[in-house]
DNA sequence: ACCTGAACACCGTTCAAGT
DNA sequence: ACCTGAACACCGTTCAAGT
């Protein structure tokens, strides 16, 4: 199926609204930026923005989707040390934090930001269940058993969203960062 | 100065409105309350609200306070193990969760949240120092250095804020805590 | 001082109508 | 298929008017 000079605007289009929302959502937060405004940074009228997205959660999902995406290309960081590349990681979700709070802030509401959310989730659990097994191998270190595994992970992922949320200065990323490394061990918590 | 009967009456209207705020807030969230609810709710029209609160920001900062206030009786509990106080201290906020999350949605566009909730991490972070301090002696551990317990003082924050807002099964909260406990100790994380 | 009805400027979303 | 103007049912907040 060719894609014709008809997909390649409505993909223009839709990029365009997605550019505007993307911005202003970054910038101003979701929650104050109004669907009018979305339309009239993209140069539409507001309702020409329910043509190419659901409703204001679905783009606020596109939106998501995108940053993340874009992130990913960044997100191989490899750098030497597990400490250093969840600094890293901090780092990158620093630029999403708006979008992130308004996940958080609509999940109770919307089951399709639920079932996102949960599905990033597990994402990320097992992503950082790795970083966590592959660091504790390479110091020579006991591995954890799953059930104090899962809970580290879900220290971790708490406290990453943490100081993404509360827009934690960089230094203060790194001591908590370097702690959450230094404590690593298996403590047989019964 | 005495309190006549108007005094009464006045706080007893007030009491009705935040009763009923305090209700839908917890049961369905503050976004998805509106104002007109809590009038109805309190039987009263809604621009009435207005003569009580200055708005729904001073309404929501009332009904968090007069929560934490009830809370805090329940608040000394004392378990003898840390990891069941954390427990417990999870458990009293899982209740007004929804409130949490508001405030913490609002806090980049109200500054009288913000400065609430800046204040109000202030107190917790001493207290959840003390608790740490306390604990590391009682086992006969060294202390940590300052820095070092900042940066801990932090992930318990962080972790419990996620519990809470993620609405952690209980085990899972409990598994959470013993491990946060169990990783306790001097690292020296340069 | 206390409470109200009516209005204001918004909001997200929908719909009938145009091309 | 794509886009719009106009409307709908809300929202938080304010204001002039009543007692």
């Amino acid at each position: 199926m060719p894609r014709n000079r008809a997909d390649v605007e409505r993909d223009a289009k839709q990029e365009e609204i997605l550019d505007a929302a993307s911005r202003l959502f970054l910038a101003d937060g979701v929650e104050t930026t109004s669907m009018t405004k979305v339309a009239s940074a993209a140069g539409v009228a507001k309702n020409t923005v329910y043509w190419y997205f659901k409703d204001k959660d679905a783009l606020l999902l596109a939106v998501l989707g995108r940053e993340l995406r874009l992130a990913s290309g960044a997100w191989e960081v490899q750098a030497p040390d597990l400490a250093d590349r969840m600094v890293a990681v901090v780092g990158l979700f620093a630029r999403i934090d708006r979008l992130s709070s308004a996940v958080h802030a609509r999940l109770r509401t919307s089951p399709l930001l639920a079932e996102w959310h949960a599905r990033f989730h597990a994402g990320s659990d097992r992503w950082l269940g790795r970083e966590i097994e592959v660091h504790l191998r390479s110091q020579g270190q006991q591995p954890l058993a799953p059930e104090e595994l899962a809970a580290v992970v879900r220290i971790w992922t708490y406290a990453i969203e943490g100081l993404v949320a509360h827009e934690a200065p960089v230094d203060e990323v790194r001591r908590v960062c370097r702690v959450l490394v230094a404590q690593l061990r298996p403590t047989a918590a019964s």
